[in-house]
DNA sequence: CAGGCAGTAAACCGATTGGTACAAATTAGA
DNA sequence: TCTAATTTGTACCAATCGGTTTACTGCCTG
């Protein structure tokens, strides 16, 4: 027998997924039972706040898969090795362009205006990480600085130019472009 | 009593702002209305094929701004002349980073499938004219390429972390930086 | 000055929206 | 195995969705 079971931690990838999709509007309580399996219950049982609640849950998920395996390494570890680390990372999480950034999507339109500081606060840690790494790797400040702001916001970038032009080499060749740029 | 009265060249512009800050799916009929000032009759009457319509034409306003005011004088104009020009036209007419790029952001999520061709077209094109410029200006083929592509993809990137973080000056740091990786 | 027509307002349509209620089913713990 | 708690499907709700229709402006032209 099948497992039809779910827990709150088994929506949250699905519905992140759903999001990712169609945008916070775009994802309607249908096609969100429709692509996840689960239904109108079952989500509002486990959130009980509705789309809103789901959708804090699936960014504060994003926010932690980010922690754990791209901003602490690159505050803790050796910067070198978390700094190729990173780039592996983020070619694998958004699958070689493949997934758009959640969070980078809610920024665009006024989504931005309902969870701001989760928003907000994932590029700022994500930035000030990456530079910390750059500074304990030799650069000066300010380098540092604008290193980390143009290889993050390259990162987004190449994310809207592979959904655009379905280009599927083009994100895996932006990040090495990127990681070239770090290296000067 | 005064009745102020549209044409659909008046709309346009004003459907475009609707667009860009809402998205697709954000942008209701009445959360249009309630911006634009135009009725649901006057919107019916100029675009018969209702909302759909109605982004087809600010897209391709869209594109034809950018084709007058960037892709031809990349195309056709003294190169080096038309890239400071670009960027110059860039953060005019995304307000230093305050106003969204409707195409990047219709690209992220699945309103791209509703518009395919008529978002490709825009950065293709947008790419070919910047690297054709580059490769008038001295560069070689490949690298022009890879240059255009970062630098769009740049633009890109600095409106989603604009939009982030609400620093107002990141966009045209990031132009300042990006017009100089073209320079090397 | 009569008629036509681009533009407007408002009432209206069925479908779908996010959200609720609650009983049935399933699970885990004793 | 009995029970209490968790999980789920379904029917339902008011509000709003995109879209249609109709009646009405005011201006331009014949």
């Amino acid at each position: 027998m099948v497992k039809t079971v779910f827990e709150k931690s088994d929506a949250i990838p699905l519905l992140a997924e759903a999001f990712r999709e169609l945008g916070y509007e775009g994802a309607t309580l249908s096609s969100i039972t429709a692509r996840t399996g689960l239904s109108k219950g079952s989500l509002y049982h486990f959130f009980p706040g509705g789309k809103e609640e789901m959708a804090e849950a699936v960014l504060d998920h994003v926010d932690r898969w980010f922690i754990a395996h791209v901003f602490q390494p690159l505050e803790e570890e050796e910067p070198g090795a978390a700094i190729a680390g990173m780039w592996q990372a983020v070619d694998a999480y958004f699958r070689a362009g493949q997934r758009v950034c959640l969070i980078g999507a809610f920024a665009l339109d006024e989504t931005r205006d309902r969870f701001p500081q989760a928003i907000n606060r994932y590029f700022v840690r994500w930035i000030s990480a990456l530079a910390g790494a750059l500074i304990r790797v030799g650069k000066d400040e300010k380098t540092a600085t604008q290193l980390a702001e143009h290889a993050v916001l390259g990162i987004q970038g190449a994310l809207v130019l592979t959904r655009a032009t379905a280009d599927g080499k083009l994100f895996t060749r932006a990040l090495e472009r990127l990681a070239a740029v770090l290296e000067i």
